[in-house]
DNA sequence: GCATTCTGCTAACTGAAGCAAGCACAATGG
DNA sequence: CCATTGTGCTTGCTTCAGTTAGCAGAATGC
């Protein structure tokens, strides 16, 4: 049906970018300048014509001063699904279940990482 | 001197990666199929000619049961060093901080997301 | 009125990620 | 002694991330 391949991602990724590019009051060739990344190849990603590489992600992340693990997310590589919650700190659970100004999908979100890293610290 | 771009990176990433095949008793070929990757394509991440995309290091962790928080930062596009949190909301920051399972580095990690959802809100 | 300088976007290209097909070598075992 | 099946590696090929060069329109100023 459609054919470009990164519809879902890409767009919720671009929107989030330009959201926070245009609150930043930055130009399009302002923060290219400052994550050291062509304008047009950063105005691609914004409409989600193209999908970046975690390297530009993170260099994109300093020059918004975002975290790049929350635009990792936004782009789909970096995810935590695998989580069946282990029964430990219950705390930051609560915390952020109970946090009035998050979305339900942010809580989600910060719920997933957590319960990655929790998983992982088992594991290895 | 070398004329292989990615020496540094590239051969900590493999090395790492075929260590942890290797005493997980894989071979080359039960990996790829695991992280749904081809063969000859991971033996050349592990040699270190190649550099994969974080989606295929996502895959690869999967496969490997180790974090891909962990992989990511062998291939350098994981770092952590950017932010400097705002002071609002503090339920959630202080059950991370206080948490007593997670890293530093995750720690900062999840704080930083947290701080990018509330930024954003309080924004636009 | 026209030049300058912003803004974002399009077009065409380069380089490398990632693939399928297949090679070379050991080890098994009929 | 040869077929089979395992190991990892090499060779081309396709696809797409990311580039430079340049276009169209809005805002400034001479």
């Amino acid at each position: 049906m459609s054919k470009n391949p990164l519809n879902d991602l890409g767009e919720s990724l671009g929107d989030y970018l330009r959201e926070q590019r245009t609150s930043a009051q930055l130009s399009l060739r302002q923060l290219s300048e400052l994550a050291g990344v062509s304008n047009p190849y950063l105005s691609q990603i914004e409409r989600g014509l193209k999908r970046p590489s975690a390297e530009i992600l993170q260099q994109l992340a300093k020059g918004l001063e975002v975290s790049a693990e929350s635009l990792y997310v936004r782009a789909g590589i970096l995810d935590a699904e695998t989580a069946h919650p282990t029964s430990d700190a219950l705390d930051v659970r609560r915390a952020v279940a109970e946090d009035p100004v998050l979305t339900a999908r942010q809580k989600k979100t910060l719920l997933d990482i957590y319960a990655s890293y929790v998983e992982d610290d088992s594991r290895q």
